[in-house]
DNA sequence: TAGTAATTTCAGTAATTACTGAAATAAAGA
DNA sequence: TCTTTATTTCAGTAATTACTGAAATTACTA
């Protein structure tokens, strides 16, 4: 298979980016081209349009599923693998966030508060302890954030992103708010 | 400077940690040191604390300022540079997402942005057309989210993100909401 | 302005990570 | 079962990145 020049950029691209992160520059190749290709490929075929050996696309293809990015299926009489991402953008973003708040985030999480359950013993650890609980507090709060927004369908949570912070706007003046109609609305005051 | 147990499994886990991201161990390293100590450091004393060569510090150090992490100051009498991580916790945040918005992000945006003012020129590129359009319009609307609720005073944004989806129902709800009371609020059914 | 202290640069080397080809393993059909 | 094909593993090597020590530069003081 041969690459147009618009999806060799893109692809390429995807292997430069690929290092700024952790990833490596392989892995980053073979799911832009997943990505971006119309119908499932097998290794081979991704071998042969990247120009890696076989054995290297195994080993990319055994990170990105332990990242849960791609899907493997069969085609009808043949026995080999073929490979795709989730047809929904979201799933993809969600899954990312999801794995990196695993591997990058709750191992902090966890030293942070092991740590804090210490007491200081010195003015220097004090400080440490301190500035500990902080960071810890900070982190807790974004992580609960995300995994209460996470919750939210796709096209809920994709007009509240659009909202930005002028939602914010209602929650300010909400006491100037009073619930009109009957409707069933769980919303009182109470609540929020 | 000797670390105690405490300071010490901090600073390490954020040199394990680094190597997660695309930073490195040292920059970790000398981060979190900056991050729990009391006072300011210079490098003398960050490289004596880690055990890393003062040249490495220095590469260190210099790495970390282009990220704008960290701040550097003068002691009385003392003509050595002393660095120290913004006091509030929330500045730091802010800056590492924005400074890995410009590295990681925009460059993205740009190659795909560039990629869309082509033609496709054959069904395969259609395809792959459609799926950078896709991806684009994601990544725009997640950094115009954030630039949005970025502007937002600390204060502000904390109570939004410990409200989570729950603010959204008083938006699905609005239509029920009816301003009462005289008050010089901004804001009127029609800017939601 | 010379002398000293502090910092940075950089070439060389160490350590780590990425990648390959060959061998081993697994899966399917005859 | 044996044979063929697909996939994975892994030891060795290539490439990259991290780190050091020495030299160069910069900044200050007298």
């Amino acid at each position: 298979m041969k690459l147009s020049p618009l999806l060799q950029t893109f692809v390429m691209h995807f292997g430069e980016m690929g290092s700024r992160w952790g990833i490596n520059r392989t892995v980053g190749q073979i799911y832009a081209l997943l990505y971006v290709s119309e119908k499932p490929l097998n290794a081979e075929e991704i071998a042969e349009a990247l120009g890696f050996s076989r054995s290297n696309v195994s080993m990319g293809l055994k990170e990105l599923d332990s990242w849960r990015l791609t899907r493997m299926q069969h085609l009808p009489n043949d026995r080999r693998e073929y490979f795709t991402t989730p047809d929904d953008i979201w799933v993809i973003v969600r899954t990312l966030v999801e794995e990196r708040r695993k591997r990058e985030i709750d191992p902090t999480l966890t030293m942070l508060r092991d740590a804090l359950l210490q007491t200081p013993q010195s003015p220097q650890e004090e400080q440490a302890h301190a500035k500990m609980q902080e960071m810890h507090d900070l982190i807790e709060m974004l992580t609960n954030w995300y995994a209460d927004v996470q919750k939210m369908e796709t096209e809920r949570l994709v007009n509240l992103l659009k909202l930005g912070s002028k939602i914010y706007k209602l929650y300010e003046f909400k006491d100037k708010f009073t619930l009109v109609g009957g409707g069933k609305s769980k919303i009182t005051k109470g609540t929020l």
